[in-house]
RNA sequence: GCCAACAUAGCUCAGUUGGCCAGAGCAGCUGAUUUGUAAUCAGCCGGUCGGGGGUUCGAAUCCCUCUGUUGGCUCCA
């Protein structure tokens, strides 16, 4: 007999070979009906795989996110399935669960695949479904394994293989599909009642571009057809979020061919919010103690030279541009630090004056790859809310704590409350990769690890994610539909101080090497503004909005009142706007609430006569009647809490 | 850059066995209307059908090519 325990450390005795699905049964039927998977102890197994000794098990269903992937994988393998069926000869890389769904790499030969072939891949994937077809696992040697995909002619799966050690291979058979496959898998297919194939894309074997493509192919399945159809929902709903779509909607920003591709164009509304945010935080970092420097788009090869860029990055640039008589070789520059760490050699420094707060708005330009554009997140210019700090190994912990404190503040103020942190640090295996001493190494990375727990920071560590010249902090914020953006940022560098030879003179009267921070709390204007947009869907922040109010004069009769009550919301610092169209109420303020301007302000004879205003919120409707002073402090009282909020 | 799809008016989209001067709604303009909490009415303007080449008596429609966009891959100082 072995040991069982539950979850809710309940032990129960079964006989040695019983499997998770037959403990499932012996709790529930209902439960074993829903049982995908099982954890036992550290690994997830299938439901009907023996267990031979003691262990603790949790039965995975839909509801978990391990059953999920469980669900998912063994779609992949049902997807490669139907796809084997219908186009007999076609050879298979990987096909894995992912956060939403599964996808299947596969070779179709001499196949040409769009979707338009997915409807059919759908159907036989159903139909597949319906056979209630169970995973069977085998352990295989490692020669019997290399002779069956071999007689089958798929060389991937073959490389897969020559990876692996003989004991360690299992196949996975289903129906009439046998995959070379870890698991785990669901019991049976039935419960894959419901099919999306969503993408087809190009994927490189093993991610390199240098060997052949592979047509990726994504999908998602749920045990529920309604399920499907909610996500469905879900993904038409981000798309009514996309920032792409809301720049255009809102005249934010625009592309345009002639200017040139990935090269965002602000348009006036767009260039103010944007100002917006820059001031806000050019303040917040006047009180910090930064100090604003500007320096110009283009530098000297020379400078990239120095800073190690040109070696690393100079050929995947955009190319030099030249004097026409010297032919003196720039570069666009592609960071702001090597421009700073010139400011910072403009003179001697004494130890006195650390930490040196450099800060600048510095728009940069990278050659980014064609297919990697992507409105405003994707860009081949871009401004960054940069700034380099040099200071003293000693001082990190301190500088660390001041960036924090700006990020945090920010992400208040914009109501960014999901934030994830990552501590990046030395893969401690490794440790000659990178540059900088052991000693100054391990001063920063535990000042980092401290300040990430005295201030009580979510914060992953991640070994080995450093970058070559420093340990660093980034910054993720989700957006309402739960993506991931990366944002602010805080590297620590050894590096560029050495390459530009930055010094400061110490108390011992002798040259010390500054270490270097480099910060941005947005990251890039570009990137912010987008992923505010698809944050706050379009309704912004209230200190943000370009147009705060606007005034609905109910006729024409009402005009001068109109302009009466907009000239005391500017004197009140309200930034608002009149439609004086001759259009109905209903009209205007279904265009104002179409426009997500947060306030409309309907005036009439009644508002005239009391010199009050009738106010109406987006997205709630009536407020009531308000004297104008009344509602001013409203709204400055709101946009005063957010952003003066610590 | 690679794979795939797409490109018709400022926006959203019709327009397929190739065949009358290429259509609609919204936006814009003009006029009428003077309006009370999500669309007043009428008229007008607006397109080298992404660019170029080809097939054809005839191309938005078929073929080639270039450019761009979208979704992935790769990359991201």
């Amino acid at each position: 007999m072995i040991q069982i325990t539950l979850p809710d450390n309940t032990v129960r005795e079964y006989r040695e070979g019983i499997t998770a699905m037959e403990v499932a049964q012996d709790i529930s039927a209902g439960l074993a009906r829903n049982v995908l998977a099982a954890q036992v102890g550290d690994e997830v197994w299938d439901a009907n795989r023996p267990i031979t000794e003691d262990a603790s098990i949790q039965l995975l269903t839909w509801r978990d996110e391990k059953g999920k992937a469980a669900m998912w994988h063994s779609s992949a393998h049902l997807m490669a399935e139907a796809i084997e069926l219908l186009y007999p000869g076609v050879k298979f890389g990987i096909g894995p669960d992912i956060a939403a769904g599964f996808y299947y790499d596969v070779d179709f030969m001499d196949y040409s695949i769009s979707e338009k072939d997915f409807d059919k891949i759908e159907k036989k994937i159903i139909e597949l479904a319906r056979e209630k077809q169970q995973f069977l696992r085998k352990d295989v040697s490692k020669t019997d394994a290399l002779q069956y995909f071999s007689e089958k002619g798929d060389e991937y799966k073959l490389e897969l293989i020559e990876d692996l050690n003989d004991g360690e291979i299992t196949f996975y058979e289903s129906g009439h599909f046998t995959d070379l496959c870890r698991g785990p898998h669901i019991p049976d297919t039935s419960t894959i009642k419901a099919v999306k194939l969503l993408k087809v894309a190009g994927a490189y074997w093993r991610g390199d571009e240098k060997r052949k493509q592979l047509t990726r192919i994504y999908g998602i399945t749920f045990p529920k057809k309604k399920e499907l159809d909610e996500y469905l929902v879900l993904l038409e709903e981000a798309k009514k979020r996309d920032h792409r779509l809301l720049g255009r909607e809102l005249e934010l920003f625009t592309f345009s061919q002639q200017v040139g591709q990935g090269l965002p164009l602000w348009l006036p509304k767009g260039a103010e919010l944007r100002e917006r945010l820059e001031n806000y935080l050019k303040e917040v970092q006047r009180e910090a103690g930064y100090e604003p420097v500007i320096t110009p788009h283009i530098g000297n090869v020379n400078l990239y030279k120095t800073s190690g860029h040109y070696q690393k990055y100079g050929s995947e640039s955009f190319h030099p541009i030249t004097t026409p008589v010297e032919g003196e070789e720039f570069f666009l520059k592609p960071m702001n630090c090597p421009h700073h760490c010139e400011i910072f050699n403009a003179k001697p420094h004494s130890y006195k004056e650390l930490p040196l707060r450099l800060a600048e708005f510095g728009t940069v330009y990278r050659y980014e790859q064609s297919g990697e554009l992507h409105g405003l997140t994707r860009v081949r210019g871009f401004t960054q809310d940069d700034a380099h700090i040099f200071c003293t190994p000693d001082q990190i912990k301190d500088e660390f704590n001041g960036v924090i404190d700006i990020i945090q503040r920010i992400f208040t103020a914009l109501d960014f409350k999901d934030v994830l942190i990552q501590i990046s640090l030395r893969d401690p295996d490794n440790k000659e990769k990178y540059i900088g001493s052991d000693e100054n190494w391990d001063k920063a990375e535990k000042a980092i690890i401290e300040v990430a727990e005295e201030r009580g920071l979510n914060a992953k560590t991640e070994y080995g994610e450093a970058a070559f010249y420093g340990p660093k902090m980034d910054f993720m914020v989700k957006d309402a539909i739960g993506r991931k953006w990366q944002l602010g940022t805080i590297q620590v560098d050894y590096n560029l101080p050495e390459r530009f030879d930055l010094t400061y003179i110490g108390t011992d009267n002798e040259k010390h090497r500054p270490v270097m921070i480099h910060r941005a709390p947005f990251g890039s204007m570009e990137r912010f503004v987008a992923v505010l947009i698809e944050h706050c869907g379009g309704n912004f922040p209230l200190w943000l909005t370009p147009t705060q109010a606007i005034v609905l004069p109910i006729s024409e009769k009402y005009q001068n009142y109109a302009e009466k009550v907009l000239q005391l919301l500017k004197k009140h610092e309200i930034r608002g706007l009149i439609d004086d169209r001759s259009e109905k109420t209903g009209r205007k303020i279904r265009d104002a609430e179409l426009k997500k301007i947060p306030f409309m302000l309907i005036v009439g004879e009644k508002e005239e006569a009391e010199d009050s205003i009738s106010v109406r919120k987006h997205g709630h409707g009536d407020m009531g009647t308000f004297s104008i002073p009344d509602f001013a402090n409203l709204i400055n009282e709101e946009v005063d809490q957010m952003i003066n909020k610590k």
